[in-house]
DNA sequence: ACGGAAATGTAGCCTGTGCTATATTTCCAA
DNA sequence: TTGGAAATATAGCACAGGCTACATTTCCGT
């Protein structure tokens, strides 16, 4: 009656196929940071644009409302990505600028990827805002040998 | 200050770019819809295997606490995607069984594309689990055009 | 320099999604 | 047939992430 009728191979090192039950956990994990990502790329872009990033910027960019903001800002505080002192702007840690640097090479190869294969650049846009937290080391190294292989 | 400095074009009919906040709070509806996904596609899997569909098995399949899968089967519920009656199986609506094909047809066109473009099938397999509720319909027909376009 | 507007902060609410602990029901084997 | 094991349900906690309403601070123009 149990779905868990895997053989009981013998622990010889090789890793076994990721159960449906990994890849899930693998993906709530995932839900959790993408905030964080979406967050200190943001802050990046503003920083480079407008000097800083205020609350006010942040809240709209993301399409919700200061509160909003302003409450995960104190959580990427807690997590040591940001620094910000009370009504002033908000500024990335060392930790935090490198986080918004991944994300952000990340999200422009999926863009990339996506333009490659055929989907229209408004879509692509729009999908890899969501693709690109899940987008693994691996795969992400599968679609630049992708790309610099094709042209 | 801002950065709204779009100018205010008249309204023509033609949709104007998409904003961040657009593709932003596109993502947040998405993600909250995510789970729903996850859940009929494992109930129809389960169903298919078993006959039907138990809590402990969905658990066990999602890697979380019976506690956790009977709640989210109440939202299920709540929202007209399955039936269930106390202590017995859990089986899809029409509803339901419609998400639960259209999720499996999707996240089957994913995988295939992230392999066609060179990603490892475990870590397709393991990316997609993610990826699969942020491809759009635009984007879906490409890599149906894209995949069918090289064999 | 000061008063109102804008920005920011805070309080408190709701829902979702996870958990543990405990109760209840069902099922199976002796 | 009945008692214990397995499955399911429920209660209650925590935190994330959204909101509105309201308080406070900063900024800017007169």
């Amino acid at each position: 009656m149990s779905s868990d009728d895997l053989p009981p191979e013998p622990d010889d090192g090789i890793p076994p196929e990721a159960t449906d039950a990994d890849r899930f956990t693998n993906a709530r994990a995932i839900r959790s940071t993408a905030l964080f990502e979406d967050y200190t790329e943001l802050i990046a872009d503003l920083t480079e644009e407008f000097g800083e990033a205020r609350i006010t910027d942040i809240a709209r960019r993301l399409g919700v409302t200061h509160p909003t903001a302003n409450k995960a800002v104190l959580r990427l505080k807690r997590e040591g990505l940001v620094i910000s002192r009370p009504y002033r702007g908000v500024f990335l840690t060392e930790a935090g600028a490198a986080m918004a640097r991944e994300v952000k090479a990340r999200h422009r190869l999926v863009v990339r990827l996506l333009i490659a294969v055929g989907v229209p650049p408004e879509a692509a846009e729009m999908d890899a805002e969501g693709i690109e937290h899940y987008v693994s080391e691996t795969t992400l190294k599968a679609f630049e040998v992708y790309l610099d292989g094709r042209q």
